[in-house]
DNA sequence: AACCCTATCAACCGCCAACGG
DNA sequence: GCCGTTGGCGGTTGATAGGGT
């Protein structure tokens, strides 16, 4: 047993691709098929390994390659994708079409991954980061407040810790909704009785969220369509303590119009824990269960037990434990 | 203009599973 | 069942472009 030896055979060529061998390649492929990729560089008259005409082939001759930016919609895509399958790049690329896994890894590696970083949520998990790192941008945010301070009178100074306040209210509120939540989930009983917190929401919080640009940190019209008629924002204290809520395993736009149907964010109205979701025939990934959470997430959804339905999670700093928070106000 | 730094992405590397003799 | 071959995958690298100083 041992790895196939036909890159480490010596005299063949390696690097960029020329235009001629492109040329060759396309030709050869079009009129006989790839068939064997190790015989394909001698009945093609190319002067390489047979696996590097099939990279070639398949991450950028192959004619069905949509080229160009990444779209909004490729992006939550991409996001939805990777928070249930992983670094499965070449899963995650069969649901865009036109899109290479490589093209998909490289988008996620240069982009998707440090605007998760910058919005303080784990890209591996993506659930809030709860390391010193992940509370920079805010700590720099509250930084910059307290350079304020010495500018401007305290009537500005109060109103901006408003804006401030609420702009992490937000930001917690975002991070909870992205939490990943086990099934047989218990709804607390101080939110409202409503399903609003639907794929309606997810979608735009993810909107919020794929639009930010590089480096930015977050401010509150970044979340402008997340207002007191969409979510219960009355009720943002509350998010603080335990409690439970199913997730979205999938945006209804991963796997078409018949996605699965835990592709609803539901929130039980009552204090009943709910039955775990039902996979439908034919779904591409299977419904969220305890027993194969360990694919999905990570280990607080494969470690709880939620029969009782009490749990606890949400480990977020509030911005009044802050030390800042209160030489400042 | 020259240099440096960063971002991007095509291409390579190494590992692994599937397959067939 | 063993072993070699092959294709596929994810991680990493390095060339290059572009922006900043």
């Amino acid at each position: 047993m041992g790895r196939s030896p036909c890159c480490d055979e010596s005299g063949l060529k390696k690097g960029p691709w020329t235009p001629e061998e492109d040329q060759k390649l396309v030709k050869y492929i079009q009129k006989n098929g790839h068939g064997s990729w190790r015989a394909l560089p001698k009945l093609a008259g190319l002067n390489r390994c047979g696996k590097s005409c099939r990279l070639r082939w398949t991450n950028y001759l192959r004619p069905d390659i949509k080229r160009g930016k990444f779209s909004q919609e490729e992006e939550q895509k991409i996001l939805n994708l990777h928070s249930i399958l992983g670094n499965k790049w070449s899963a995650i690329a069969t649901h865009l079409s036109g899109r290479t896994d490589n093209e998909i890894k490289n988008f996620w590696n240069t982009h998707l991954k440090k605007k998760l970083i910058q919005m303080g949520i784990d890209p591996m998990t993506h659930r809030p980061r709860t390391d010193i790192f992940s509370s920079l941008p805010h700590l720099i945010a509250l930084a910059n407040l307290k350079e304020l301070i010495e500018t401007h009178t305290w009537e500005e100074q109060a109103m901006r810790l408003q804006t401030e306040a609420a702009q992490m209210a937000k930001l917690q509120y975002l991070q909870y909704l992205l939490q990943p939540q086990p099934p047989n989930s218990m709804a607390p009983n101080n939110l409202p009785n409503n399903n609003n917190i639907d794929q309606i929401t997810y979608d735009n919080l993810l909107n919020s969220l794929s639009s930010m640009k590089d480096g930015q940190i977050l401010s509150t019209s970044q979340f402008g369509n997340l207002d007191h008629e969409s979510i219960p924002f009355d009720h943002m204290p509350d998010l603080q303590v335990p409690c439970q809520y199913q997730t979205p395993m999938m945006n209804k736009d991963m796997f078409g119009e018949n996605s699965s149907p835990t592709s609803v964010w539901n929130i039980p109205s009552t204090a009943s824990p709910s039955p775990p979701p039902q996979q439908q025939s034919g779904a591409a990934v299977p419904p969220f269960t305890e027993t194969s959470s360990n694919n999905y997430m990570g280990d607080a959804c494969r470690t709880s037990s939620y029969e009782g339905g009490t749990s606890s999670f949400w480990p977020e700093v509030l911005l009044e434990d802050h030390p800042l928070f209160h030489e400042i106000a």
